[in-house]
Order: C-alpha cells, then structure tokens, then sequence
DNA sequence: GTAATAGTGTCTCTGAGACATTATATA
DNA sequence: TATATAATGTCTCAGAGACACTATTAC
C-alpha cells in the first residue's frame, strides 16, 4: 500500500525533503475579546477588557489583549493561553469570531489575525486583570513587565449610531482611541452576540448559577440595545430556566425577586 | 505629537529597526470550498469543486482547492484569486467560514487553513473546471501542469447521519477519501448554509437570473435537507422574488411554471 | 378526454406583543 | 397604609402549517 508521488518518494521520504522556509510568510496571533456585564448602573452596560499599548505602533492607544499562535499549539489553545494569562481563568466560554487578513492592517508586518469572543460571568473576576500578563513577543523591553499591570482596564461599551462609545471610571475612549482595527473587531463581536442570544443559551455564559430574573433580563436589554416587554420576555425564558427555593433580598423596596439557574440541558455542539 | 517609546523611539524609527523574523510562525493557507447545483436527478443535490492531490501527503486523496496566501494579498483577496484559478469566474458570492489551526492537522509543517464558501450557478460554469489550476507552490513538479487538469471535478453531496457521501458519474467518495480535515470543513459549510437560507438570500447566488418556482424550491430542498410544503414556500419567498413574463417550457407534461427572478433590493451588508 | 405539474385560496392553531391584575417586600 | 418592584393572567393579531381547489400544459 506505500504509494510514491511524481519523483517516487513515499511519504516518509517526501517528508523528510520538504522545507517549509522557503516561503515568506505572514504571521498569526490570536485577539481574544473578553466581555463581562456591568451591573454598577440601573442600565447594565457590557464591558471589555482592554490593554494600553506601551510599544509602537499605536504606542497608547487602547488594544484587544492578543499573542502569537506559538508553533507547538493550536490557534484555540492560544486563545484559551490568551485568556487565561489575562483573566487566570479557565473553562471559560470561548468561540472563533472571524480572521482578519488585510495587508496593511498591522505596520509592522504582515500579520494575521483571528478573534475569539469570551464571556466571564463578573463573580469570577476577583482581583481584575488579575494573573500575569504577557505581550506579544519582541516588542516588550525586558523587564519592562511589573508596571504593565496597570494598563490592562474594563471598559463598559454602547453604541451611538454605528459608532462605539467606551469608558470606565477614569476614561472615556472613542474609536479613534483604539488600536488596529479593534474597533471593527468589537462592532462584528457585538453583532455577533445580538444574533445568537436569540437562538443560543449564551447569555448564562455572563451570569452566575443564580440570577434573578430582572438581571436576566437588564442583561439581554444591554446585549440586544432595546428595552424588552418584562411578562413576555419570562414566558419566553422558561425553557431555559429553572425556579430555585431561594429569594434575592431587595435593594429598596418592592417584591423580592426569586432566584433562578439555567436548566440542565445538553450543552448544544456547534 | 511625535511620541517615543521606553527606548525612545518614535514610530518610524521602531518600525525600522522591527525584524518579524526573529520568530519561526505557522503557514496560512485559503481553502475555498466552492458550491453549485447539481439539477440532473429529480431531488437536487449540492455540488462542490475537489481536485486530487498529486502529491503527499494524502497522496490521491481528493481536497477542497486552496494555497497559500501571499504577503502582497489580504486574506480575501487569497481567496477570490484561488477561486478565479479554479472556476474562471470573478464577482462570485463568497463569504468566510471559519479558521482551522489544530497542530497537527497538515503532517508536513505547521498549516493554518482560514476557509472559505463560493456559491457559484451552474450555468457559468461552461467548461468544467476550465482554467488555469495552480497548486500549493513548492509541491508541484515543474512541468507536470497539463495533467492536472483532469484531476478536478464536481461531486456531489449527500449525508447519511453524520457522515457525508460524494458521488459524480465516475466516481463515490467516503469521508475517508478526503485530504486533511477537508470532511468536517464540508460539513461545516453545508450547517451555514442550513441556518443562513432561513435569514439571508444567498440561495439566489446559486441560480441563474431568471429560475421557476420548483426550481427555487427543489434548491432550499436540497439544502435543508427535507421537503418543503409548496404553497407555504411559495407565499414566504414573495418577499425576495418577483414574476416576469415569461414561461418555461414543461420537460414533460404538466404546466408551465412562470420565470422569476429576484426582487432589485439593496444588498444587505455584513 | 386523462395525467401531470403549476399555482391559488382559505382555515386553523401557535406564538408574539400589549395590557391589566395580583403578590410581596420596604418605609 | 402607601409605594415600589416582581410575577401572573389573558386578549388580540399576525404568521406558519395544512389542505382543498383551480389552471394549463402534454399525450
């Protein structure tokens, strides 16, 4: 059964001649979009989580956390590595976006890149921007690493017509404050999102085991960017959710809300 | 306004002196899978473009037509040039799928493979797989061009459960008769197009200008993989079409059906 | 005429949207 | 008790599915 090519070689003799360098070319990196709610306002807002560029190009600007697909792991591990190294969290929902693949769109060099959407529950985030953070190789000074802590923040984001709109405590960004093509990269992540909360369970991705249904509800709200009909909305989240025996202890006055959880269900394959 | 990084440098100055070859980085490749209709039984069936590999590995093996993607060219453009070698056509619909990066998924180097869906009609495709094909460079043998002609050729596609069946008049293929992880990029693409024939009207990217009502419908048939009920299909689809005045001419008995053609509407961007 | 295929009209039932009402907490 | 918020019940209307019926060709 050992078939041989055009020059008669087998596959462990073409193997072994072939020379992968010959050829220039572009590099990969993956850019993982990390989102997670803000519940601070009556409004819940969704935020990312942004790194300040200390390097050229875009030296300042505001990036999606990204690296190098290293030779020895696949572009999903390097997403999980990403997020992991960002958040020290794993097990975390994680899914492929899109690949961005323009010539000019990194200066530096041909770059390639593929975008991963990852949705934390905010519980989870415990000291932010917690865990050691890497940059992408051959740009960060050695030793240059402890301060760069500081420059990884959440941002809550809306949108005003087509435009995206960031901003936290300390700072408020617009498109042109981002680095790349981030912000395009975040609009597709945001459409992404409004279409598979109607056909998805993704949105318990964002949210703790117990919720109470207005939050279930302000957070669809913040995802789809329109006020949704309260009895409506709980008669079409039944087949997803459960009723538990506990109740939230209200914040002013009013009915307590009972707390629900996700049904357990076949996790979908997609 | 001319700011300098922690060495000092301004943007022009590091971008100078910024080597991207410090660090060894995975091939990117496109794999275009490109569809058509196949009309000739009585229950239509998708039809998609494979060549043969005339190389190892997977030697004899049938693919998805790809190459590499050049630093000059953006991801995009990779693609409509590898589907302009294939088919001869240009202005094709086509549209990005999803990008595979598992390690070991090409056993000569590390490949990442970003895929790709054209939907092509039948009817521009005059002489098939007419054209020019060039394969991935530096595993051709010079001179052994002509030959390879023959070695492309439409299958088409059926599933039985899970696992996908290809046939054409000389031929039937197995999952197992497919290069790499070229099965699972099939099945991938034909679940988009499952879900995307609900919300979007790229069905009309496979047909000619002017098609019949049965025509349309066997198409979603084919696609959804279940029959249709007639005169609901024929009520949803009014929103896309329009009914010119021309009949066809019945194949056998029966009435002629109306030609139609789909509604001038602007483009919907995505 | 008959067989075969194309196309229309209409009934029913489900499900989405809107609104009115009830329930349970705090002050 | 007044007020604020949570949760339920029900009315209406549009759209999906099913079916019966009409129309136009070939033979």
């Amino acid at each position: 059964m050992e078939e041989r090519n055009a020059q008669g070689l087998t596959e462990q003799e073409f193997l072994r001649q072939y020379n992968p360098g010959k050829y220039e070319h572009p590099s990969v990196t993956v850019d993982t979009l990390i989102f997670t709610v803000d519940k601070s306002t009556e409004d819940y807002h969704l935020q990312i989580l942004l790194v300040r560029r200390q390097e050229h190009p875009f030296l300042n600007k505001w990036a999606i956390p990204g690296g190098f697909v290293g030779m020895e792991e696949s572009v999903d591990q390097a997403a999980v590595r990403e997020l992991e190294e960002e958040t020290g969290l794993r097990n975390i929902y994680l899914e492929q976006l899109y690949t961005w693949g323009d010539v000019g769109r990194d200066p530096r060099t041909r770059i390639i890149s593929v975008s991963y959407m990852a949705l934390v529950p905010k519980e989870l985030l415990t000291s932010v921007t917690g865990g050691c953070r890497r940059d992408v190789p051959g740009e960060k000074p050695p030793g240059a690493g402890s301060k760069e802590e500081a420059n990884a923040a959440w941002y809550s984001i809306s949108r005003q017509g087509d435009r995206l709109r960031l901003w936290n405590e300390s700072r408020k960004l617009q498109e042109e404050d981002l680095a790349f093509d981030h912000a395009r990269m975040i609009r597709l992540a945001l459409e992404r999102m409004k279409n598979k909360v109607f056909y998805t369970d993704i949105v318990f991705r964002l949210l703790p085991e117990r919720f109470t249904f207005p939050e279930l509800q302000r957070l669809y709200e913040a995802i789809l960017e329109e006020k949704l009909h309260g009895p409506n909305f709980r008669r079409d989240m039944q087949k997803w959710v459960e009723q538990t025996q506990e109740k939230c202890k209200p914040q002013r006055a009013g009915k307590p809300a009972w707390y629900y959880r996700q049904k357990t269900q076949e996790r979908r394959k997609i």
